[in-house]
DNA sequence: TATGAATGAGCATTCATTCAT
DNA sequence: TATGAATGAATGCTCATTCAT
């Protein structure tokens, strides 16, 4: 929700699911032109913010991403009403990613590699944007509780898919998909803060998977 | 060693000048109980910090943990001159407990029970102040360069137990120690946040456990 | 010259990425109008930083400052950054007023006459502000080392009228410029403190010219 | 008045005029100890303040000032219940000082020598402690309504001094008393300000003392 | 009585947010 | 509509002064 542009009003907003969708039918000619405007500045301002927290914590001054994204804080400010709502559009946009990757597994044939390919991706992207995620969280960000209905899909789509591999003996049946998930959060939090490059992440993710196979 | 008061410093005044001071008598009592009262000031603002920035993140002004000890801002600063110098104390101080818990195996006879055990020991220890290791990171305090020498005892410490360990085949070699504590603290910190208590973070515990046993 | 604002900066703004940018009508007003504005402000702070400075003394709050100046704090801040940039400014646009008295000299035909009348024209701008001068020299501004170069500027002009008047023999030759310069400040200084006004500082001053004259 | 230490009530202070006489009748002896360990950390507190006020200026925390004196604050605020009262009695002892100078001019044959003596004595004292001096005045301390006896007393004498020169025709009947000294701390004020050394401010005395003889 | 720990009002400065242009 | 100047509450920290030991 966070995400849309404040300005515009008819989005058609219900494909959950999607990442930013590029097939924009843009009709009208006056309007059109000052929407592809603000929209531009709608993610120019967003990944400003994603980088700019991520390099220097979220405890920068609004100014500083303004600055970064090129526009004056009036113009950040009648995009995202409130840093915090800048906060909420980023975990947002990441949750899109995620379940984008996760989507790319649904028609997977074999359910065990689905999902430790999933975990090794879910990695990556809780990696990439590592102090991002950290830093959210710290700022008070309850991703659990204020994105519940999208973390549920996300969930539960996961879920079909540990159970599938569970079914085929592929995976311990006593580690849920949210204990797999904390590991995975987890072991990204602290290979990144350790300094870990991917490879380092993916060698822990390793150890977990290992862990997660049945015990003969 | 850091946590140690700054204010009174115990140097036999070098009395310079002054007449009349026949007698040495009051040379244990009289400034000790200054001390006391000192050092019990030190703890209990220590204390206050640590579950002040738990709850409320390290962003809480300093008037608040003031409060909450029950001294006032003056005090506060007595003690520890600046709002970081808390977190570093408050960091050494955790670093002591867990230096505590591997003393206490150092002359364990298996070492795979000792590590084991070390790591449950470890991750309750990081668990018990969670948020405030989370908040202090985020805070910028950057543990592992500022407490490079204490960790390095730590570490390697750590690293004979585990080196023994895999001599006796009872964990796998390619698991550095580096990597058990990134796997454990990253845990902790993940399944803090998904709200798991003690028991639930064991059974993470485990899972990892099983991860790094020797591979068949 | 450190004296123009600080936020303002009139760069064209490159405009990169913006759609729809077709007239560039709005070139000289909109953009001037803003200036303005900072720009009276900037002189609204300076002067109240001017008058409060030297009736209160450099240790009063900033704000009072700001509250005198009619803004809030954050403008002043805006405006200049520190409370020692204000002192800075207004040191420097004290010795522009010097430095203009100084040039309304440099064509003069009696240099014994130039010399004495800038010596008069100096107190005077010494005096006017001369709270304010100690203020600022007490509240560590050391003006000799930080605006050395506009002093140099100063002192060298000077010295030229003086060099003139010594040939004219209307100067003792054994008083250096720095002599002079060190008299009338000193003497603005305890004439000011002692409740002189303008007329007993000239009165002064006319004892230092009648020291100054060659000696029979 | 200041001077005196605080606790200790019995002093016959009558003595104007007098410099710290050494000639002190200790009788009694258990409180006589006492009395003299609280005249000496007087005094070391004095000095020190002395010092430490010229050299940092009078923004120094009070604590500072304690430390140099070798004492803690509660002795220090024990001697001189505001730092105000400090600087009161630093005052009132450099004037005891000036005093003293003067005296010893009382009976000399030559008026004209004795003033200008005079002048380069007090000239010498000013300079001793100029910065002192300058911070102690704009930290408030109006000197002049504040010590307003003990000044008159001076500058009575002084003028005692200046009317014989006047009548011998050694100085221009035109120049107070009251200048005189204004042209004497002015330019110690300046002349250290510009790092001048005791002779160049006698050179600039010089000029001064050029500029008072009468004008043929 | 000397000491220095405790106190807390006070101050410089920052930054989220509003609003005139 | 975009801009950035203005705002002022909030925060870290200092220091004169008091008071328990």
């Amino acid at each position: 929700m966070a995400t849309a542009p404040v300005g515009p009003r008819n989005e058609t907003r219900s494909d959950e699911g999607s990442i930013l969708q590029e097939k924009g039918a843009a009709t009208e000619l006056a309007p059109r032109a000052m929407r592809a405007d603000a929209l531009k500045n709608h993610e120019k301002i967003l990944r400003a913010a994603e980088e700019t927290f991520a390099s220097e914590g979220v405890a920068v001054p609004i100014d500083v991403v303004a600055q970064r994204a090129g526009v004056g804080v009036g113009t950040l400010y009648r995009h995202f009403p409130t840093k915090e709502a800048l906060f909420e559009a980023i975990v947002v946009s990441r949750l899109q990613k995620i379940q984008a990757a996760l989507d790319s597994h649904t028609n997977d044939p074999d359910p065990g590699d689905a999902f430790f390919s999933f975990m090794r991706e879910f990695a990556q992207q809780v990696n990439e944007k590592r102090d991002l995620f950290d830093a959210l969280t710290l700022a008070g960000i309850d991703i659990k509780a204020q994105y519940a209905d999208q973390l549920a899909v996300i969930m539960e789509q996961t879920d079909r898919l540990r159970q599938q591999a569970v079914l085929r003996d592929e995976i311990r049946a006593d580690a849920s998909t949210e204990d797999v998930v904390n590991l995975i959060m987890g072991t990204c939090h602290a290979a990144g803060q350790s300094g870990d490059d991917e490879s380092g992440i993916f060698h822990l993710i390793d150890i977990i998977i290992a862990g997660l196979r049945p015990t003969a």
